[in-house]
DNA sequence: AGGTTAATCGTAATGATTACGAATAAGGTA
DNA sequence: TACCTTATTCGTAATCATTACGATTAACCT
């Protein structure tokens, strides 16, 4: 997934190609890492040093509905990283020092046997935290 | 585990028993239900009128860390439940509307066999949102 | 009953996230 | 190119859960 497909994806949905949007898709593509709101909103700062926070979460919300992010929460705050298309659904053990994730390559729900007749399932979440070489 | 257990360990360890710690406990036991922080303060308010966010949340995170309650982020805020002892490290299926919560017997770290070798694995977590026989 | 120390209260600060009206910019069309 | 429509952004303030801390109080030991 690069960030020309990512707009072109959008665009064919109606959503206007702005030099913010694209900022924020340059930040995260070719990442396998996490990154928080937060350090999001210092690096557009770097190339947009008036961009307001309803741009920057208004966009990464858009971003991640439309499945060209995913969102998860690490310690209390939202954080963001491109999606993996490769494998589909699927799982990541995350680096709790800088972000870095490793897609785990199965999904506990394919095995989960328990009786749960009665209950209508949404959602799962499934996450496994710890440290990358490099942060060792 | 019934309340007097409970102020029974933490004064083993040092720990005095007041009556807002006690009525913390009292909220929470004998429900198998994952409590938000904020009505947790609610329900204390009615017996301790003045009682401080300061005094609600530390009790909150001694008990959690003295494995006496549970925690988890459910959509962004801070909840509680009783320890479930008995089946020991457990996961759960959480109930969306109510918080209800139904022990899932199998942990997806005992199945993993992913390639995890460089990394430091500390923590995991493993959650499935639906909905309640009662709630649907 | 006195002394030590944990615990609470009262209140304010923090900090991430959300909200919104006015202004702007993107993209299509003539 | 000029215009028009509508999405998008900006500027700023509000919200809201959580955290912090000095002064006071209450638990519990002897």
């Amino acid at each position: 997934m690069n960030v020309n497909t990512a707009i072109q994806k959008l665009k064919e949905k109606g959503y206007k190609h702005t030099k913010q949007r694209e900022q924020i898709l340059n930040i995260l593509v070719n990442k396998d890492h996490y990154i928080a709101a937060k350090e999001i909103i210092e690096r557009i700062k770097q190339h947009f040093p008036n961009v307001s926070y309803d741009t920057i979460y208004r966009n990464l919300y858009l971003l991640t509905n439309e499945e060209l992010l995913e969102m998860t929460d690490l310690h209390g705050e939202k954080h963001f990283r491109i999606m993996c298309h490769s494998k589909g659904h699927h799982h990541h053990l995350i680096c709790n020092t800088c972000g870095k994730t490793k897609t785990i390559d199965f999904c506990p729900m394919d095995i989960v046997d328990d009786k749960l007749e009665g209950y209508q399932i949404d959602t799962h979440k499934f996450e496994i935290y710890g440290l990358c070489p490099q942060c060792l």
